[in-house]
This record gives C-alpha cells, structure tokens and sequence, in this order.
DNA sequence: TATAGCTTTGCAACCGGTTGCAAAAAGTTA
DNA sequence: TAACTTTTTGCAACCGGTTGCAAAGCTATA
C-alpha cells in the first residue's frame, strides 16, 4: 500500500542504505546519489515511516501531556500553547486526560508502550508521585504548574505558590481590608496548600486576625460558586476573600452579586492566574498573573536538554 | 535499556514467538505455555512495544486530532470529550494545533509519517480541503463540526447550520425584536455562510425587514466586542442581533453595557453553543444549544467503524 | 496399539527502517 | 603514473515485534 524504502531504491536503482541516508542528516551521500533518490522519491511521493525508524534510533519525538485540568479555561491557553511549542521543535504531543476512569498507571503503562521521548506533566493539582512515576521508569519529565519544594524528585517548572499567598494578602491589606479569609481550591491540590500558607503567613507577619479557611471542591466556576453561596448563608462573611484561582473567583463573584452586593465595596475578592476572560469586562477581577508562557517555554526547553543529554538534572 | 520479548523468552525458556503469542489475544497458547511467559514477564516488567508491532499488523491506533480552535473556551470541553472518548476505546490522540506557521499539508505528511489510523478533524473554521486531503492520501477522516453538505467528500458530524440561523430569527421575532441584525464570526468559516444564510431564509419567510450583516474577526470574545463597539459607534444598533457564535456574544455582551445600554430591553441578543459560561450568572446569554457530546461520540464511532471497514463510506 | 485429527510450538521470514564494516570509487600528492 | 587518503557505496545484521508453515505433541477413536 503505502510507499517504502525498498520501492524508491528500486526505482532508483541503488541499495536500500543509500536511500535511508539520503533522509538522515549527518550521513555521507553523493550529490549524484542524493539527486537520483530524491527524484525517484518524489514521483513516488515516498515519506520515511518514523515510526520503523524510531526502532534502530530509539527515538519517537513523541511526547507524552499529561494533564486533569479539562475543566479550567486558562487550560485550552497552556494546551495551544504546549502543542506550538512542542510543533515549533519538531516533537508530537500525545495527549493524556487523567479521570477516575483513567489512572496515572495505566498512563505510565501506555506511554511506555509507545515510547514517548519524553512526558510533560501539566497540572496544579495531580500529587507529584505522578511525574516522579515517570522519571523512576526512566522517562524524562518535567512537571509544569507543579508544587515548589526544596528537594524535588523531578524539574518542576511553575510559580512560588507561597509567594503567591503573600502577594495576595498584602494587597488585600493594603486596599483597607480588614478580615480577611482563604476560599482554597481543592485541599488536596499541590498549589492550594503552599498558597495557603504563604497567606497566613503574611497575615501572621502583618498582625491581622487569623482568617476563616475553606476549600473549594474544584477549581471550577460552579464549585466556587456554591461554596461562596454557603459563606453567605451560613456564615457571616469575611470583608475579603483570596480565591484559589479565577474561575473559582468568578464563581465567587456571581454569588456575592446574586447576593445583592458589591465587588469591590462590599466584599473584596482576588483570584490567581489573569487569564483573559478575567479581563473581559463583565468580569473584572482583580487577580495576580501567573507567566504562563514563561512557564511553558521553560518546561519545553527543559525537556529538550533531557532529550539531548538524559542524565542531567 | 527496557525488557524485550527476546529477554522474556530466554528467561522462560520458550521461543519468541511463544511470547508473542501470549500478548496477542485470539491466538493459540496451552494453558502451562500462557503461565511461564506471564511469570517472566512481570518478573521482568515486560510490556510489548506497540510501535514494533505496529510494523506487522499495521495499526498503531494512533488518532490525528486535528484543530484550530484554540481560543474559543468551548474546545476545552471539546478536547475533554475526545480524548476520554479515544482513550476508552483504547485509541491515542495524537494532537495538532494547526495555525499560520504549521500548515494543513504539513500536518498530513506528519501524520502519515506516525502512520496514524485515522483523523478526526475538529473545527468549525477550517475549509473542507483540509479533511478531504487526508482521505486522498488515503486515511479514515471524519470531520467535526464541519459543513453540512450534500454530497461531501468526507464524513462530517455537525448542526445543520442554516436550521440554526432560522432558529436564532425564529426566537428573536418571537420575542419581539423587528430589525433584526446578523454579526457572523470570520466570514471565511465553513459555519458562518449557512447560518446567515438560514438566518436570512427565514426573515424572508417572515417578511421582516432585510438585516444588517457584519463580520467579526474570529470566534472570540475580542472580536465580538470590537465589532459590536464599532456598530454603536458607526451604526444605529439594530434592535436584535444574531451573533455567530456564545464567546462572540459575550464580547459583544460586554460592548453594550459599557455604552449603557442593557440586554435584552435595550437589544436583544442570541449565541450558539450553549457552552457552560454562558450560564453563568454574570453572564447569562441567551443561546441555540448544540449537542457537543453526541457529535463528539458520533464522531469517535464513525471513525472506529472506518477503522474496521475501511472502505465502507 | 495403531491411526486419524486437532492443538501447540518453534523456525524463519518479514514489517520499514538504520548502521558498522569493508570494498570500491574518487581525489591528492609526489 | 604509482601510492596514499578520503569519500561513497552496498552488504548484512539488527531494532522489537508478528505470522505462515510444518513438525511435534496430544487426544480420541477403532
């Protein structure tokens, strides 16, 4: 059916070697040889089979995204901007959706089975056993938006979630606001808890009250929503909130509007991230930028030296 | 560097072949042969390699998605639903973000290149071509949210987009709305010409006056609001208005409550999608659904049909 | 116990490429 | 023109699997 070696070296009337060569860079070919093939190539409309060639050079250019975050709209902004950068260096994304139906092993099973270069994981919330699963199967890995520690186990490229915290809280202060309180994502999230503590820890420094604490169940519109929704209801609520990021901010917000008050007079809200539609102007919420492109461009370049040169950290 | 069938066989004592078998199922293996090489095998920590085996059996299961919708929210969820629709049929989506710098035809020689089972092309902006080109070179394609047509080259699974615009006059001259207006997306999409043209069908059907008809830039919520600022500054606003798509509206949304006026008393507006932030309560739009889940799972099964009998159309 | 029929197994060739090695060809130098 | 280098080329083995075929093993029947 498809077009291969053997028929273009037959067409061209020279060994098979010569006509692999002719399309690996590097390789010794003759301008006379290399004319033939290419001709003979052409009128067949032959392309080399990467994946045959992967077997000898055991290299696939396939990279493995791994990511559970389908459900944040900042996400389809990081996925346009992985799949360019991964395009724009030759290499192919083969994307991975984690659920409850899909685990994180049967993921490390399959992208060994298809023998992935490399595996960027790009998530806020998987624990960093995941990406660590990878690099003890030997695969190189970078974990994009993952938790700051002082000892990872693999790279993780991504912001100082306690910074974060810190940033919100001073300028929460710094705006007048008094009590403040955490509206978190979901507890078990790697950014929620450094977030958190960067908060308090800002608060403790600046000598306000102890904030009320609570968490989301998602970071998503309807979970910030309903948890705002509760605040509201069941509690008296603080002067300012910190949200565990923007769409849980938006949520927020369309419950304190729903409740009859005011962003910012009446209650004070401030989320994480910046993405666009924060911006819009039915929206706009006061948020503190994550460099998302930064963040990729570096997880990619990162990656790319893993490739290069396996064992450096 | 990772286990072969080669290392299982010698350790269990048994021919390659022997272990070939074992993880191909349908094939012959005595119950005592079947248990030796499982032992072996995860005592090794063997997993076959799909790529060598796609040399013989010539099926990778590896599936081109294809997009340019990067930017329109809606196609997170879009993106969600195919890759969790692949995965639990055990297919991989190999994923490409088409745009200015990586062209159709160089998706198709990659694709060809990992010889990917089949394509499915998701957009509502791309021209038919790019689906049609991936069937001449022979490849299962089936194409999402594509344009109805009757005689088409290839699959597609979509709305009937000229019902849609007949819907959007219907509901807006129910409502009460007499001049009525049109605010496609980029005039260039397959989508926008037949809901216009639907739209216009209908008004006529219904004597209404003939509509202005303007063009957004592209789907999203910038180009709906610099649109929508230009046709209040440059034009009288018409009293409803068609827009082409929910993240154009909401754009547009934005424009006319910051020029003071209010929707829907002051104008009228109607979207397409139905996409979650459109519920929201900030938001609020009124929108045509269009019923993602089952063109997205329609289209993962005309593929895997294609898959199995190739030629059947 | 001999024979026929079915199942299981290993051999060897193949899938579409790459690559080390040695022979052949071309280019240099004296 | 002979001797020596350097470049180009083809052979054959290999990457990690699958599979048609025939031999070997087993079971059932007479």
């Amino acid at each position: 059916m498809a077009i291969t070696l053997n028929d273009v070296a037959q067409r061209a009337g020279v060994s098979r070697s010569a006509v692999s060569r002719t399309f690996t860079d590097g390789a010794s070919v003759s301008k006379v040889m290399r004319q033939k093939v290419e001709d003979a190539a052409i009128e067949l409309g032959y392309t080399p089979n990467f994946l045959a060639r992967s077997l000898t050079t055991r290299s696939t250019k396939l990279i493995g995204l791994v990511s559970d975050n389908f459900h944040n709209p900042i996400f389809l902004e990081v996925f346009d901007q992985f799949t360019r950068g991964l395009q724009d260096r030759g290499l192919r994304p083969l994307l991975v959706n984690l659920s409850e139906t899909y685990q994180a092993s049967s993921s490390l099973r399959m992208l060994q089975q298809y023998s992935v270069d490399g595996v960027i994981v790009a998530s806020s919330t998987l624990p960093p056993e995941v990406s660590e699963a990878f690099r003890s199967a030997g695969i190189p890995v970078v974990n994009s938006f993952g938790r700051f520690s002082l000892a990872p186990k693999v790279d993780v490229v991504g912001i100082d979630d306690e910074a974060c915290g810190q940033i919100a809280a001073e300028t929460l202060l710094a705006r007048g606001y008094k009590r403040l309180a955490f509206l978190g994502g979901p507890q078990a999230a790697t950014s929620t808890q450094s977030r958190l503590r960067g908060f308090l820890s800002e608060l403790q420094r600046a000598g306000g009250p102890t904030p009320d604490i609570t968490f989301a169940e998602a970071y998503s519109f309807e979970a910030g929503r309903a948890e705002m929704q509760r605040l509201l209801r069941e509690t008296t609520p603080a002067e300012a909130y910190f949200c565990g990021d923007d769409v849980l901010s938006i949520g927020a917000l369309s419950a304190i509007r729903d409740h009859g008050l005011r962003v910012p007079e009446d209650i004070g809200l401030i989320g994480v991230n910046d993405m666009q539609m924060s911006g819009w102007q039915n929206i706009n919420l006061t948020t503190i930028a994550q460099p998302f492109a930064e963040i990729i461009q570096t997880s990619i370049d990162v990656i790319v030296d893993m490739l290069h040169a396996p064992k450096q950290p």
